[in-house]
RNA sequence: GGGCCGCUAGCUCAGCUGGCAGAGCAACGCCCUUUUAAGGCGUGGGUCACUGGUUCGAACCCAGUGCGGCUCACCA
């Protein structure tokens, strides 16, 4: 997109983006950081770094930037707990202490554990328009690529000891070495650093297997940075002018902070520009994520009931240093009338200046919200009310509900399916049950009712025939009335047999418009039996 | 103890590169002679936590106070 006609966006991303070149200087392209450990199933609290990340990546590319997206894993981490959500307990018990990319993946898909966790994310984030360059640090580790980093580290021991004291209770002994390694032998990181050639030797002893050596930096994949110093490293090994962090990092005495000046005094790279992003929380899944069980909420969880645009909506329109909750309860359906009326907004642009400093803010919100790029069609506007309501008429099958609606545009259909397919999925396994409903079908037995209840049946059915096709909605409903004042009923006592002759329960949705959606056929099928 | 964030209508929040204080829900009134937390029209509702400062002008910027929340100080 285009903005040199625009005014200048007050959007979160559009800022960062030019904070970003404000602080940085005019550069060739710059380069955006995000990176988590996947030590676990990455939940979708750390995919509020990477989506992050994407904004202010799409907003720099709209400015007419190159952008180098890096999405580092950090699976050389060691594997400190084994969570309790995972099969084969004992068994991973052994590899405690050692790296998570050695640990195997118990689920028996993939070489590792880390690259389980990996792959897993991987293959979701194309879905949501996300495609960084992933970095493998177990790999670039493994391979020697950071000696240079490390040995820098070594030559500063002193200077970054003194930093790190800075914010610690207890100082690090003098004998401390700014580096991690794990034993060649028993790949665990129950080591200690010996010794140091004031080169590329370093020398360790294990104090699980008792092995004692010296390694080379450029030749070993034993030995890496602790977290504080690693961070840092890989700023100036990359360039990065750019990484948001949680706000777990962003606390004076926080890594973010030592990481600010062991990158600027050791190795010589101002710290990216940055932003700290709040957690976010779940809201209406019962007892599902309580974490006692292990079971967290990720992003295919999302997905299952919030489409792509939706789920990217609800990060672009939300600041990032501001809490939320997603929500799986009744909230879904405001968060889909939302994004919709944002959506239509985008196609109903304003003439006053006035209306459109408003529409902007709102304009951008949507195009940030999109996968790929806005739609030359808007997409078909069906509240999802009535959408679940017509899914649960017709069984979940979309193509029916396509055809009853008549006057969805070829163009339109992928965008509707996807939405119905969440619809139907959050009806299934979120709506509470008085929201549910299923129509019954031919030849269920019939239901016991009185005698002036079954004659107000078959009264209605035999209005339906003769008015419904060819009276309106509002037209119809005074025949729906009738049948009530005909046979004396309440009206009150009479909606419920209704209900209870087509779905079984005492209420459902709006009768008059339900009844047009099930169609005279069923009707008459229905309640003529009566 | 340090840092960060929040405090705006009854509730949830938007508005924050300063320019007439907003939305949804709730309430109230009228309408559709009744319906999933239904629909339509309309109305009321505010010391923008507090104190001071900057400014022609402050919810917004600055200094401070109070209350609430999160986070760091072990590891990542």
């Amino acid at each position: 997109m285009s903005n040199e006609n625009r005014p200048k966006s007050s959007h979160w991303a559009d800022i960062n983006a030019e904070k970003i070149v404000r602080e940085k200087g005019k550069k060739e392209h710059y380069t955006c950081a995000s990176g988590i450990t996947p030590s676990g199933t990455v939940h979708i609290g750390n995919f509020r770094e990477i989506i992050s990340v994407d904004l202010v990546v799409r907003a720099l590319r709209d400015k007419g930037e190159n952008v180098r997206f890096i999405y580092s894993w950090d699976d050389y981490d060691v594997f400190r707990k084994v969570p309790k959500n995972m099969p084969k307990q004992e068994l991973l018990e052994t590899y405690l202490r050692k790296p998570i990319t050695l640990v195997p993946d118990v689920l028996g898909k993939c070489e590792s554990y880390a690259q389980a966790n990996e792959k897993n994310l991987e293959a979701l984030l194309p879905i949501v328009g996300v495609k960084p360059e992933y970095i493998y640090q177990a790999s670039k580790y493994r391979t020697s690529e950071y000696a240079d980093g490390i040995k820098k580290a070594l030559v500063n021991r002193d200077l970054i000891r003194a930093q790190l004291n800075e914010s610690r209770t207890t100082d690090l002994p003098a004998d401390w070495y700014p580096v991690s390694v794990f034993c060649a032998q028993c790949d665990k990181d129950t080591t200690t650093v010996t010794g140091w050639d004031e080169n590329y030797g370093v020398s360790y002893k294990c104090e699980s297997c008792g092995n004692e050596e010296t390694v080379d930096l450029r030749k070993t994949p034993a030995v890496k940075l602790p977290w504080r110093i690693d961070w840092p490293m890989r700023w100036a090994y990359e360039g990065v002018d750019f990484e948001p962090a949680g706000k777990d990092h962003h606390s004076e005495g926080g890594s973010f902070d030592t990481a600010r000046k062991t990158s600027l005094e050791v190795y010589g790279h101002e710290a990216p520009v940055t932003f700290q992003y709040d957690f976010i929380s779940i809201k209406g899944r019962g007892g599902k994520i309580s974490s006692s069980t292990g079971e967290v909420v990720s992003l295919i969880d999302v997905l299952e009931v919030y489409t792509p645009e939706v789920t990217r909506y609800m990060f672009a329109g939300t600041r990032p240093n501001t809490e939320f909750s997603i929500s799986f309860d009744l909230d879904v359906l405001k968060i889909y009338e939302d994004y919709d009326k944002c959506e239509r907004t985008y196609f109903d642009k304003p003439e006053s200046p006035k209306a459109l400093k408003k529409w902007e803010k709102q304009a951008r919100i949507y195009e940030l919200s999109q996968v790929e790029s806005v739609p030359e069609v808007m997409p078909y506007q069906i509240q999802i009310r009535l959408l679940s309501n017509l899914l649960q008429t017709f069984s979940g099958d979309v193509e029916r509900v396509i055809d009853f609606l008549g006057d969805v545009k070829p163009e339109q259909i992928d965008k509707l399916k996807a939405k119905a397919q969440c619809a139907w999925n959050w009806v299934k396994n979120f709506a509470p049950e008085d929201f549910k409903f299923s129509l019954k079908a031919d030849g269920v037995a019939l239901l016991a009712v009185s005698e002036v209840e079954g004659k107000a049946l078959k009264s209605l059915a035999g209005k339906v025939e003769q008015f419904m096709d060819s009276s309106t909605e509002k037209e119809f409903s005074t025949h729906l009335y009738d049948v009530a004042r005909e046979l004396e009923i309440e009206s009150s006592d009479f909606f419920p047999v209704v209900y209870k002759a087509l779905i079984g329960k005492e209420k459902g949705p709006r009768l008059i418009s339900f009844l047009y959606i099930i169609g005279k056929d069923k009707l008459v099928s229905l309640l003529g039996k009566y």
